[in-house]
DNA sequence: CGACTATTTGAAACGATTCAAACCCGGTGG
DNA sequence: CCACCGGGTTTGAATCGTTTCAAATAGTCG
């Protein structure tokens, strides 16, 4: 564990190998996962005075740690800078209304489809096989981002795989065969 | 209607009177709605080439437009203004993943609950009655904001009612009456 | 007052969850 | 080398919360 919902703010760090889910809990125990950060993402840039989510590696991680009060002074002298990081926050409030859709309006089935072609078309971005996907979360993890259970993770996918949507060569290896097919699924 | 998603985003506004809703749309017609905008708010600023989401009016509303490219300008001439739209894109993330939160892990009364108690704290923060609240928006568009429907949202309300949880003058009007146990049920 | 729309309420249906058990797989030690 | 363990995963059956469909009621505006 990174950090903790709560805890003084005082880094942003910039990930430059593994990967790490960020999360808020509610008192009882319940988790929403609200994002899956991959190499090159910022790491509690929307902080203020606390972190306002809880972060965790999902493996092991290498990150460049910034005090945010050096951040700040950078700000001043490289205003391009500021510019950079207040696009990737627009390009971040823009990924979460999509992510309220999903989880306010679309089904099961639709969110896994979402789910798979959104990583999909991440790893692609980065230069990686466009069909060939290396899941990094469990399975609970991936509930937990879509707002389900573990068991309805796993019987959606297992529906698609039945109905040739998908391929599966190990618990982290999903193959996509028909990606048309599935974006339809996905309904946007 | 003041914009559509697709549309080119050739303008920023920043609200003085009236309320606006934002919101996305699935081809089939299903809606999120992922926020309600009040007076003081921006409406654009996320958008790159164009916009992510449409806007609608819920009131009669006054607006301050400025073009996307003197709002550019103006970052070069005033680097502060930019750190302040930095800032409130933050605010707004952190809103966001709350918004996550209910909509991915939350029960119909959880999420009624937080509801009303968000806008209490929002129009207490802007000096209004803290308990008494003045809905801008149909039973339709709270329902598309948490992910139920219609129906499910009356339904809770009158339940709220019955608990003596809060009362309700007119269709838009309604009275926190006992706001720690709603915050209880609102989970966070 | 009358017509139209939004809201409320009720009953049935459905999708996702819960609970439970089986399975798979990598790691450990006999 | 293989039996065993423990975690994560898959599958099944029953249950539950929310939705859907339908009808009644309340509210708004001419």
């Amino acid at each position: 564990m990174l950090f903790h919902e709560g805890d003084s703010a005082e880094s942003v760090f910039n990930l430059t190998s593994g990967s790490i889910k960020i999360y808020k809990l509610l008192p009882d125990g319940r988790r929403q996962i609200t994002g899956f950060l991959m190499p090159g993402d910022f790491l509690g840039l929307a902080a203020k005075s606390a972190y306002s989510y809880s972060a965790e590696a999902s493996t092991a991680v290498e990150a460049c740690r910034f005090p945010r009060s050096r951040l700040d002074a950078l700000f001043g002298q490289f205003p391009q800078l500021e510019h950079r990081l207040f696009q990737i926050a627009n390009d971040e409030l823009v990924l979460a209304q999509d992510q309220m859709l999903l989880l306010g309006r679309k089904s099961a089935g639709e969110k896994i489809a979402s789910f798979l072609v959104r990583l999909a078309e991440r790893q692609e971005s980065r230069g990686g096989e466009p069909d060939h996907l290396a899941l990094t979360m469990t399975r609970g993890d991936i509930a937990d981002y879509l707002g389900l259970t573990i068991e309805t993770v796993s019987r959606t996918m297992s529906q698609f795989k039945k109905q040739g949507l998908i391929s599966q060569k190990s618990l982290t290896e999903i193959e996509l065969i028909d990606r048309d097919q599935m974006m339809d699924r996905a309904e946007s």
